[in-house]
This record gives C-alpha cells, structure tokens and sequence, in this order.
DNA sequence: TTCGGCTTAGAGAACGTTATACAAACTCTC
DNA sequence: GAGAGTTTGTATAACGTTCTCTAAGCCGAA
C-alpha cells in the first residue's frame, strides 16, 4: 500500500464527488451552502466527507475566489500588547471557519511591504495591519482590493476600516497623573514616524500632540521635550541614555508602549537611578509585564483584546459583504497607577 | 478609468507574455529560472515584468507546485522565547524569496491541530513546530506529506528533522549551582505532557529526568519534586502557589521556562515571599525578561536564534529536495546566573 | 393536455500557474 | 550540404476549486 513515493494523494472534491455518486458540482453546492441542493443530496454528500475526511484545498479555493484566511501584520512579536490583539481576533474568529496567519515584518517598511504583499498574493481573504510602518498610499491600494483594518493610525478613511486608541487621552491621563505628583519636567518617548510615509495621524503623532497639550494646558510647554526611537527594549533603552545623562534631566518619562519603559528602565538602572525614586516611569498599553510583582509599571490600558475583536468583527463583515461603508472605532484608554510612578526627588 | 467596481485586476503571467510577445510558458520558464531560455529572452521578461510590477499569484503556484510559504506553529506568542526562535527563522529566509507565516495556536491539542491543517491545505512548502502539543502520529502524517522541522520534542522520526536542545544538561546546570549555592529542597515547575500524546521524549520530559537524575547525583532525591502547569504567566502564578503554600516550602524553584518563572514571581511576591532571600528562582530560555533590571532572573540561555536560523536551514533543505535523509541538531544549554538565586535562609 | 414556473442536478468554463512534449531553428561534423 | 545533435520557444494539459448556465423533472393551473 504505502508505496516509496513519500506523498500520498489528497483526497479531493472529485473524490468525495464520485464516492458519493453525484457531480462536483453538487459537492461545491453542499460545501458552500448554495441554493439548490435536496435533503437528499445533502446528507449524501457530508457522508461521503467526513467517510472520506475530506478538506478543501484552500490554495486551489483561492483560486476562483476566498481561501478563508486572515493576515495579520505586525512588527515586533515581542510587543505583546499584539498578543492582546491577537488573542481577541482569535477569540472572534475561534468558531469560524478562517484562519489567523501572522506575518512578522519587523520595523523595516520594505519588509513590511513585502510581507503585505505576500498576503495579498495568497489570496488572503481579509487584513489586519497593525500600526503599519508603511506608505499610506501602499495600504490604500492594499485595501482597494483586500479587505483591510489598520489598528492604530487616526487616518481614517472610506477604504478601509480603523479601530483607534484615543491615544491624545491617554496622554492627557499620564501627563496629569504625573503632574498631579508634583512633577513638572516630564520627557516622552515616541515613536519615530516613518519618514514621508504620509499619515497625519499615526498613534505617536496623536500621543505626542495630546502630551504636548497636556503639557501646555499645565504651563509646562517649556519642559516639552520628545524622544523618538523604536518602541523595543533597545530603543527604550537607547531613549532612556539619551534623555538621563542630558543636562536638564527629566524628573519622570513616559513612553509610548510598555516594552519601550523597560528599555529606559534598564537605561537608568545602568546611570545608577532608581524608579521611582530617582525618575518616575510610565508605560503605555499595559501588559502582562507591566503587572509583574517586580516591575509595577504604571501604565495606560488599551483594551487590545477589545481592539482585536472589534477588528476581526469589522473585518469579516467586509469579508462576507455585509457592510459597505468604512467604519472607524475608537476606544477609550484608561490609568493604571502602578509603582514606578511617585513624587520627584527632592532636588 | 477607474471605474466603480472596486477591484482592479492582477497582472497576470498572460499580461507579461502579451507585453514581451512571447508565451505564458516562457515567462514561467524565466521567472523558475528553468533550462532553455536565450539571454534575450530573459532580458525581454524580466523588463515587461518589471514594467507592469507583476508578482506571481502564489495561490495559483500552489495549485501545481510550490507556494514559497514557510508555516511555523507556536502555542503561544507571548513566551518570547518563540520570538528568538524566530528571528532566527526570519534572518535565515531575509534574502530567499520564502515568506513566513505565523500560525498561533493556543495551547489546546485541537487547536494546534487545526492549525496545522490550514497549513497544509493552504499548501505550504515547509513547516516548523515549535513543540506541537499534539499526537506524534499527527505530526508523522503531516511530516509524510509536507516537509517538516520540529523544535523541542527530543524523539527522532525519518520523516522530519529535529532541532532540540540538551535539557539534560540544562536541568543538570541548575541543579548543580543550586546545590553549590546551598540548597537542597528544590522544586521544579515544568510542562503537563499531553496526555497520551506519543511523544516519548518531550523538553518537559527529558528536562524532568535530568532533573531528577542531578538530584539523585546530590542525593537529594527525597526532594524531588515536580509540579506541572502550562508555560504562561497564569501557569507559574498557579504553580507558585501551590508550591509555595505547601508544607515543606522548596528553598529553591526552577521552571522550564522564564514566562512561567515570572508568574511563580508574582505568587511569591503576593504571599509576601522575597526572590532570592526567601526563594531562589531560575527560568529557562533566556528570554530578554530575563535580563531586566528590575527582575535579573538566573536562567538557561537555549540559543533560540540559533535553533531557529537551524530549523530554517534544514526545512530549506528539504523543500528544495537536496537532501533524503532525516536529520536532528542538538544544542548546547548554558547557565547564565543573575540577581535570582542565592543562598537559601538560615533556617 | 399544454404551458409556465419552480426546484434540483450536472456540464463545463474559468482562475493563474507549471511542466511535459514537441516543433523549429540553429550548430556541428564529416 | 546531409545528417545528427543541441538549443530555444510554444502549445497544451493538468491542478482543485467555484459558479453560471442549462437541462431535466415535477407541479399545478388553464
């Protein structure tokens, strides 16, 4: 039976057709749902599947039209404040009968385009581009003819859906809080916009726009002071070099995203300062790390399982053609006070 | 122009063919490099190529041969471990015209499973499992019709390659510098196997006899004591607890992996227990929490970077048909000590 | 009856590639 | 300059689906 030739056949819809003694057709029928097939006929062809264990080969589905997959883009996996995004997608997904696919680019918007690219080439039915680094004009032309959600970008736009933190409130919150705390030279640490990539809108910009209001709101428009770098460990860290060894040291720093917190953190555990009680520290999305017994990173939480489901949700609806008009959704970001958040040092 | 309809359509190989005014099968020959092409044929090609950006739809590709889709299974996105695996993956494939597919399945035996289905349905070349928690004769079957790389799991197959690394030795290193520091009473917290699963030789498992095995080395085996959670923050939470609030406290807990070291952390930290003075604590994997400042956890670096530019190498190897025979890699583990262990309380 | 309408099943043409088989056009060599 | 070989380009049949037609069968109304 098991001859040499490593690859045994799969077992196709002519199979299932013919062990069923109907057409193709009819199989395709009964797979889809489509009008016009009998009881009969029905219970006939799901015998002859599941005797068979029949799955429809998604390559060759794509070829005359859905594969029932979802791409998802992001760019750094160790992020995961994405992994609280990609648990809700999955969530909403679970019972369908889609498949989530990750493509991780990295922070480069060649790879990113190209991974983009990729999805569309395989026929992917819909996409999630989280905080896409790339073109804007790329991702419209993308949405043209993909189904897309961008998680992140304010750009909105009547080609694709968005799902948004109300990034310029969360920076308010932080700003706030901290002053509140009596501090009064507070730095941020953003994110480099893509240079010429034409969103008005990205996340950082928003956030940075909301902290500098903040900041003036609380005539502070003087201590002002940006610092954009990759939000990863490294570049928090690099960040956190940059801003605790300058003249006018800030008295508390708040970044854009957790993992970029740890980075100035280890950063001004390297100068010999402590947080809080040398330097206040806040983070943004709040993830699992941020509530370790060890780092009690104040942060800013995002909702990113909510974001998720709502993407997967506006996603399938454009999928399946349930919807026409593009949709934007906002979120409400919201405090958590932590440990590394508490009055400046005493000077 | 652009009229209502909102796709635009591909262009296709015919698009090309009609634009150099050649056939279909020429521009498949050129763009497949294949035998028989006039170096005036492939200047003609690749110029229309280039002038109408066409990229080949790997969809259709997929009907007849290959996808250039590379397809890695992890169970969770969070354990950052999985992010060095990787990167190593990634920088391996930077340059080869592969793209790789993240598919992550959750824990849940079935989920894993059809996970790994949508893969081979959606036809891609190669897979790599990053210690798939389902039935070995799954991955047999699945290895016998798609070439595949599985990471983790210690039992050889001729059908796909292995990549794993000497936990052994790696449980023997903690063992032995928790044993030098003074301990004696040391736990372990490692991975439930899947029930019935097959696999005769899982990390957990060999990790757990290695354990075991040093133990015994110190005679200390009336101290053995393994408890079994998932690999996830919750999992250690629960672990340390149990642990912690058993009769005879262990002075000293190693886990089998860094994201569940950090949950035992949490337990401990909220029955009011300190790491070290009251517990010492090492994780696995090295992951780059580990190396935080606020949490300086000793642990065991597993060189995943180099496991997964390893598994890349060989599943390469394999789609491309230049070599037969099966074939398993083991790495070298090394203690890497930090600010988490020490010696265990007076009593 | 005959006809129109409705339901159900199937034939067959795509979809965008790859790869085999072959024809045509060149090189040699004697 | 004839035959034998070698190159080079093309025609065409898959691959496994979907989906539009059309045909067949049935029902009921006129």
């Amino acid at each position: 039976m098991e001859q040499g030739s490593q690859r045994k056949k799969r077992v196709t819809i002519t199979d299932v057709a013919r062990h069923a003694g109907v057409s193709t057709a009819a199989v395709s029928k009964v797979m889809r749902n489509a009008y016009g097939v009998s009881a009969a006929m029905q219970e006939k062809v799901r015998a002859a599947m599941a005797e068979l264990d029949y799955r429809p080969h998604a390559a060759a589905r794509g070829m005359r039209g859905r594969t029932y997959t979802i791409g998802i883009l992001l760019d750094n996996i160790r992020n995961t404040f994405f992994a609280d995004i990609l648990d809700g997608v999955r969530d909403e997904l679970r019972d369908s009968e889609y498949t989530v696919l990750i493509g991780a680019a990295g922070f480069d918007a060649e790879a990113q385009d190209k991974t983009i690219r990729s999805m569309v080439d395989r026929q992917m039915d819909g996409l999630v581009l989280i905080a896409p680094g790339i073109q804007r004009s790329e991702v419209l032309a993308t949405a043209q003819s993909t189904p897309t959600v961008v998680i992140g970008h304010h750009d909105a736009s009547d080609l694709h859906d968005s799902v948004v933190d109300a990034d310029g409130s969360g920076a308010s919150l932080v700003v706030d809080h901290l002053v509140s705390l009596g501090h009064r030279n507070i730095a941020l640490v953003s994110s480099p916009g893509t240079r010429a990539s034409k969103w008005a809108r990205t996340p950082e910009i928003v956030l940075s726009n909301g902290y500098a209001e903040a900041m003036g709101r609380h005539q502070l428009a003087e201590h002002t002071r940006i610092c954009r770098t990759s939000y990863s460990d490294e570049g928090g860290y690099k960040a956190g070099m940059s801003l605790l060894t300058a003249g006018d040291r800030p008295t508390a720093i708040m970044t854009g995203a957790d993992v970029a917190a740890l980075g100035v953190w280890r950063a001004a555990h390297e100068l010999g300062l402590r947080v809080p009680q040398d330097v206040s520290l806040v983070g943004y999305n709040n993830t699992a790390i941020a509530d370790l017994a060890t780092v009690q990173l104040t942060s800013v939480d995002q909702a990113g399982h909510d974001m998720g489901a709502t993407a997967a949700r506006l996603l399938i609806e454009r999928v399946e053609g349930r919807r026409e008009h593009a949709v934007q959704t906002t979120m409400t970001p919201r405090l958590v006070v932590r440990g590394s958040t508490s009055v400046p040092p005493a000077v």
